[in-house]
DNA sequence: TTTTTTGTTGATTGACGGATCAATAAAAAA
DNA sequence: TTTTTTATTGATCCGTCAATCAACAAAAAA
């Protein structure tokens, strides 16, 4: 059956496993074979196409990131004053893809990881990183730069404290309470400014 | 050296030698050989008194929870007013104890594990409504009850997204800060309301 | 003193899982 | 056609670790 050119299809379909297996599970310690198995491919390939877990772990959260950036790139494109910008950022982030059970357990998981893998750490680095100047695009047009920096700091906070609290499946059940808790917490902040 | 009564002191031992195993890696695949070693016994003494793994880290998370609730009844008590109160809360939860890089990894790992252990999970809902009642306890003397709820649900979600923060030990470095972005927003939420 | 209870450990078992490797086969290149 | 490259797997090795157990020692009870 080999056909050539599968690599690229079998390490996105043990990418897919990995996440889904991951958000199923909720935490990293699902076994290669586990990962395979879903792929429909032996836990041979898998290590023969990303070496040892720890890549194919890392690869995977990656990918993760990599379509957030996608989102929120479409989204910051289609929001005209800087207060749409701060609330297309904070709507990205609850949109369904984003805010599953699923794929909060992969992220908490990955955070955990962390503290372990230093190359995780540096990739979850990045994205606090981007999602802080992404809400600083917008909040620089609103409030002047030190408590733009700030009122970036707390919505960021926010918006993973109630990723965390979904994790947990108590209180915020649904993405559009969550939405309306910072988009309240923004309003008061923002609420009196002109917009620049 | 056998002297009666080691039980309660070898629980404590080994509770204190979990969480700073734990803290240390920075999540919950610690062995039960290394936890017992930092306790200065050996593992089958761990197993001896706490029969399972599962069962020494359930009673660490009570523990835990345990010192939260003393640290929180204590400060709760010398809080005249509502809006004393709810500073007290968030006082608490950034004090030295709590929001060491290590506890906080604690907390982190166990999160992820509760996705497994319905035992756990229970665990951390009570401490999530705990939490949320005791902001209440506060909120509510300010606020009509619907719109206190939300605010709860909200400081909540910020004081859990700090600790987060704080694991990735990117950004919000030190307590001041945290507990200082936590109150801007109770301020402006808060700030022009009587105290009833 | 003898017996029982309490405290404690070293050694061992058994399972699980990451990683490796030799072997197979289709396709592409020579 | 022969050779090399690409795709793929079953079987196996090896390390780790939770859990168990038999055995020993000190204190308390009888």
């Amino acid at each position: 059956m080999p056909k050539v050119g599968m690599e690229p299809l079998r390490r996105r379909a043990l990418i897919d496993a990995t996440i889904s297996a991951i958000g199923e599970r909720g935490s990293l310690d699902v076994t290669m074979s586990e990962i395979a198995g879903r792929a429909g491919v032996s836990s041979a390939l898998a290590h023969h196409y990303f070496g040892a877990k720890d890549e194919l772990l890392l690869a995977t959260m990656r990918h993760i990131l990599a379509e957030l950036t996608i989102d929120m790139r479409r989204a910051l494109q289609s929001a005209g004053s800087p207060r749409e910008r701060v609330s297309a950022v904070v709507a990205v982030n609850f949109s369904d893809i984003q805010f599953q059970p699923e794929t909060i357990a992969a992220w908490l998981a990955f955070y955990v990881e962390a503290q372990k893998s230093s190359a995780l750490r540096r990739l979850l680095r990045v994205y606090a990183r981007r999602l802080h100047s992404n809400l600083m695009s917008g909040l620089t047009g609103i409030l002047p730069r030190s408590e733009a920096d700030r009122a970036a700091e707390a919505t960021a906070a926010m918006i993973d404290g109630l990723y965390i609290r979904r994790a947990l499946k108590d209180g915020v059940p649904d993405a559009a309470t969550a939405i309306a808790l910072v988009e309240d917490y923004l309003e008061i902040k923002l609420g009196g400014r002109q917009t620049q």
